[in-house]
DNA sequence: GATTCAAATGTAAGCGCTTACACTGCGGTC
DNA sequence: GACCGCAGTGTAAGCGCTTACATTTGAATC
């Protein structure tokens, strides 16, 4: 090699080779050609034992790691799966990308990791990038996009899945839960419950089809129960604790306080239940409150939350999954959809009892 | 597929030609060599403006984006940085995570991440994965691993930065905060509140040098004061909540029940928290607790909890800065200490008034 | 013992890019 | 007018790997 393995002093005489062992170097040492040992790497079956234990021994003694970009260039693949998250500051999305990453490791990919913050210029950014970086394949956020992206993306022959949204009539496959289905069955309980005066803190809707989604889901139940749609209070703020004890007390203010403020998911549910505290109402004798994921804070804060769970380590699994079979032809990619169930708790009163 | 998507018919025509163009096709169409090209991409200043024109114009006709991979193998760098964290389900490490993709990203770097589980076997494997990525630098957590990690890197000539420690004598840089004596300062301040019946519960020391510190700084403090280090009742246990609501209850069941119990982190507070509530204790008046890290959980809880607030945010922002500068040489690294400081709040009772 | 044909292994051609080095041509200089 | 230096450009050698194809090996068959 220059001689490499654990114990070379190259680098003493030639201060600029750190000497990293190449197959080249590996083939040499196990006096076999570099094809072979390429095989015992890719395809061991393919080697009869006896070569391929050698070949393996000296790997070892030498340390080899294959070199990424040279194998990258030669076999035209990657096993690189890249993710675009609006953030991992959000417990769903650090949690479903942490099974995502899991399930990604056990098939041999790894991942790369950049985040959106919300902002649709950033996520296109991201997803050159990325793309540029080589990725076999894309995880993204939600289906709502600017076509051109999409079409980028067929252009290049990379496959994308959309999570944390379920659209089977969608050309590209998705892995999650209907939101607007789910937030409608939650409203439902809490129309059964007797609530008629219903207000909403949502998640910035533009951009974000999930937000968009629950508050539909919301509008359906209200219409579905002789409601007005139209007439719910509705605040639009972004996905903050504190926001969501702003915009619960402007709610309250104004003349007819609701009787129930769902919130678009739980962060914004447990800042709801702060400000509740600072105006000194009790939840839920003077006011129900409601969220939506099921993180562990809706459990934690007293009373509890009611909301919707969501399986996000399941859909980062499945998301893998299903990505990894697009990547390697396995299929033409089928959208999963996951199951959500309301979780009742104490932060939801009864008013018909 | 090959070329996928829905409206990809190419494959009838020419079975194994996506057609993705090339350097060469660049140059040809230019009318230059594809060294031109290149210098065009990478220094355009040594390229006369009118040729470089012609040639940017074609890059734009094209679509051309240059290979990763080819790259990668030419140039000997990827601009790619890797992290392997114990994993994004603990909010600190999401959160500085995402400050570490954040800054990573204003730099031009794309993050790698892979996650350990806390499990020195499973962030060796993935050290070598990263590394075979072409990973320019790395970022780990902590940094008591076996030593043939740094070897194995060392060889590599792969920086290689330890965060959520900070250790000025290592011979690595490092960037975080002293997480021993941050635990003395908060135990001190317990003392000085009047307890002497101290107990703790710990993360799994072994392997992880910063629950090890945490336990270290305790003892610090109460050797300091005249107590005895080792009559100090530990329960050693994973962050999870769960875990620190059995362990409360454990601790809180012996003969002589502390007035204090200090957890290693937040985690274990909140359940500590939710185990006193299980077993009727009323926090802070019949036991203190304590956590560590300042996570959003701290503050949401009812009461909320005396801990030790950690700039974890910085500490990625940071540890991005410093790795970056090492990989580009700007210097050879030296560690940056970060400030924690302790937050007094409700949990902890104060005996002495 | 000669022949056959898998199985095992080797040979070598790229993959698309960067860059050291070679070349070209032009405006000074002597 | 021969020579120099230099900016701008071209030539071509790899980078380390995979893989199609060529070659060797040896067990099985006749």
């Amino acid at each position: 090699m220059l001689p490499s393995g654990p114990h070379a002093r190259v680098e003493n005489w030639i201060p600029n080779l750190p000497s990293v062992p190449t197959l080249d170097d590996v083939a040499r040492s196990a006096g076999v050609s570099t094809a072979t040992v390429s095989r015992c790497l890719n395809s061991p079956e393919r080697v009869v034992e006896h070569t391929r234990k050698r070949v393996m021994a000296a790997v070892e003694q030498l340390g080899y790691t294959p070199n990424f970009g040279a194998r990258v260039m030669a076999a035209k693949r990657t096993f690189t799966i890249g993710a675009i998250i609006p953030t991992m500051e959000n417990a769903i999305f650090a949690r479903g990308l942490q099974a995502f990453q899991e399930a990604l490791h056990a098939r041999g990919y790894t991942l790369l990791v950049a985040s959106s913050a919300y902002q649709p210029k950033i996520e296109e950014e991201q997803i050159r990038s990325l793309v540029a970086r080589g990725a076999d394949g894309l995880l993204l956020i939600g289906h709502d996009r600017d076509p051109a992206v999409y079409a980028y993306l067929r252009a290049r022959s990379i496959p994308v899945l959309s999570a944390w949204v379920y659209l089977p009539d969608c050309d590209q496959p998705t892995v999650g839960f209907d939101n607007r289905a789910s937030m409608r069955a939650l409203a439902q309980k809490v129309i059964d419950f007797g609530h008629r005066s219903i207000a909403m803190i949502s998640g910035i809707t533009e951009g974000n089809d999930r937000a968009a989604a629950r508050l539909a889901g919301l509008r359906d139940a209200l219409g579905e129960n002789g409601l007005d749609p139209d007439a719910v209070p509705v605040i639009e703020t972004p996905y903050e604790i504190e926001n969501g004890a702003i915009a619960f007390q402007t709610l309250m203010q104004r003349d007819m306080a609701p009787s129930v403020v769902m919130c678009g998911n739980d962060v914004l549910a447990v800042g709801a239940l702060r400000g509740a505290r600072e105006l000194g109402l009790s939840v839920p004798q003077d006011v129900s409150i409601t969220g939506f994921d099921d993180i562990e804070l809706a459990r934690i804060v007293e009373p509890q939350i009611t909301t919707v769970h969501v399986p996000h380590r399941e859909m980062g699994r499945r998301a893998a999954e299903a990505l990894i079979d697009i990547v390697e032809k396995r299929n033409s990619g089928a959208s999963v959809e996951l199951q959500s169930t309301v979780r009742m708790r104490g932060s939801l009163r009864d008013l018909s009892v």
